[in-house]
DNA sequence: CTGTTAGCGCGTTCAA
DNA sequence: TTGAACGCGCTAACAG
């Protein structure tokens, strides 16, 4: 069962070349004081067996790896997708890796998944910070860099990077009252985060702002998947009084509502309009291309990874409360019209 | 600087619960040798402090960590994006966790970027096996489980899952000359890549078997990437005697004939058909929809992801030539059409 | 049942 | 310029 070459360690380049082992950790680090001939015979026989050394072992030791730590719910979803397009592009043009944690999904988080997950990676140094996306919790106990995207507290402990979650929803609002629609649904997101209650509060500030009542009936509990957006815009429009436009949360869910509409023979945006938040990159390609609130992940990915940087760099951020805003922005595209005058 | 709450480590858990770290150690393993009593003070303490091994100290000394390695060349392309995907589905539904490693590019790699990636996560053992994308070598030296998608060769040193490269373009090409092609473009993939290489033959031969004469003029060397699938395009389209279709060798080159054909107004199919491989999640949402040769990306990483579970587990594989295939398959949308008669 | 001891593979002193 | 000794946080073997 162990046939296999076995893992090479420093110290097998060290008896081959017939040095020791701290010689051969001084080349490897390019420390100066090293004859030419030694370096030149050591970088031969690591070459030649292929090794590297470990990133457990030197992170203990050296408290420094030049790698950076991405922590997510999980790695699938559109959303983290942006994030790590934005952090990929910041990391591919520094002399960094990237090391990206997940379960696999947020349903097998308990309580502190995020606890353990961080310090995992930042305990013994394998990464030299990380940046935390949408974690529950805000209570991390570290002495590493640490950024986090959007935290679920308005004072996080840490640095954060942040969207304007209730200004934009507020101004999708707006958009949609200024159409002439009064009766408007509403899909929200996973009402554990921040966001999501932040996105349902924009709402209502909207419909009071429109002088429209609320009504519970057109809120419908979602969890920012397609799936169950699908399930919501069912029932919201079965209603009696049917909606005539919807809000959700998030472009997934959007794209329920794009497909409950399609079930029930129902046209956006002629006979319902729809806006969603986000602005994924589906988004666009959509038919009709969806009216959404654009929150600009990929960039959020980069100002985060540039912040770590820094951070890990030994520099100050001077950010007011610790939080980067990123403003959302509304963008314009075929799936909101005005109501017709015979509904409503 | 150093105000913040320092690192804990078992030891502080130990200290403060009053035992031993191997104690605690053995409450944090589940061994059963340890007294009610004892189990519930150290997870007091455990919960209260907010502890977590460290995934470095852990690995190198159990060499067992649950967590699975995924090694990319970049996280952002949509190639890798429905690989992870895959391998995140799978992992989702496991007791196990996901380390995504990347340089962010793979401009960055040098020769052996792969051969240092790998072997630093393995050794010390950070995760009990990895799964490495589109490798440009595939000399690992390791004794730890490792599972190559897309290899560079036929025969690899480990299990391999491929996809039938050259019959799906070989697929595509009878459909084009079926259509009544005769005059096809092909733009090429990185051509250090097998899969690359194998999808010009596949258009070679399909040439071939419609008896049509190889016409060098009508290939174009690109390199997977939308930017120069455009200029490949532009170049193509642009020759006294255009092509008729164009085969680009994946889905984001296609993205950029569709682009350099809006470019020279030119109507997709009418004026030119075009084809592509991958069918990525935005292949349906093209207008008009990308035909294109289906090679089961997300289902490619959640096998690689299960044959690596199984090898973790010590089990055997039992493959043929240690390869795994997945057959493509053409998938007609409607961005072919058959050339005009007055065209050719 | 629990504590003690010995490393895992590496980087970093400090003498030589 | 080099090498031996030590420590990182943790687990496994062995005592008690």
């Amino acid at each position: 069962m162990k046939r296999r070459p076995k893992t090479i360690t420093i110290q097998d380049v060290a008896r081959k070349a017939g040095v020791s082992v701290s010689t051969v950790s001084r080349v490897l680090n390019w420390k100066s004081d090293v004859s030419e001939e030694t370096i030149e015979k050591v970088r031969a026989i690591v070459r030649e067996l292929g090794y590297a050394s470990s990133l457990a072992a030197r992170g203990m030791r050296s408290h420094r790896t030049n790698v950076i730590g991405l922590i997510m719910p999980d790695v699938a979803s559109p959303y983290g997708h942006e994030v790590m397009r934005g952090v990929n592009r910041a990391i591919a043009n520094l002399d960094k890796d990237l090391l990206i944690y997940t379960s696999g999904s947020w349903e097998k988080e308990d309580i502190d998944y995020y606890e353990r997950s961080y310090v995992m990676l930042l305990n013994g140094g394998i990464t030299d910070g990380a940046i935390v996306v949408t974690p529950t919790s805000t209570h991390f106990r570290t002495h590493a860099p640490l950024v986090i995207i959007d935290p679920n507290t308005e004072t996080p402990d840490f640095p954060a990077v942040i969207s304007t979650n209730r200004e934009g929803a507020f101004a999708a609002m707006n958009y949609l009252t200024g159409l002439g629609h009064r009766r408007i649904g509403f899909i929200t997101g996973r009402l554990i985060l921040a966001s999501a209650n932040q996105r349902l509060q924009g709402y209502k500030d909207g419909l009071a702002a429109a002088g429209i009542p609320l009504d519970e009936e057109l809120i419908a509990i979602g969890d920012y998947s397609t799936e169950v957006g699908i399930t919501c815009a069912r029932r919201l429009l079965s209603l009696a009084d049917r909606p005539t436009a919807i809000f959700a949360a998030n472009d997934m869910s959007a794209m329920g509502v794009y497909q409950a509409a399609r079930e029930l023979g129902l046209h956006i945006p002629r006979d319902v309009s729809v806006i969603g938040f986000d602005n994924l990159r589906e988004a666009v390609y959509l038919n009709p291309p969806l009216t959404t609130v654009d929150q600009f992940l990929e960039k959020t990915g980069m100002v985060a990874t540039e912040m770590l940087v820094k951070l890990a760099a030994g520099e100050p951020l001077s950010l007011e409360n610790n939080l980067y805003t990123i403003p959302t922005q509304l963008v314009i595209r075929d799936s909101c019209a005005r109501p017709l005058p015979c509904a409503g």
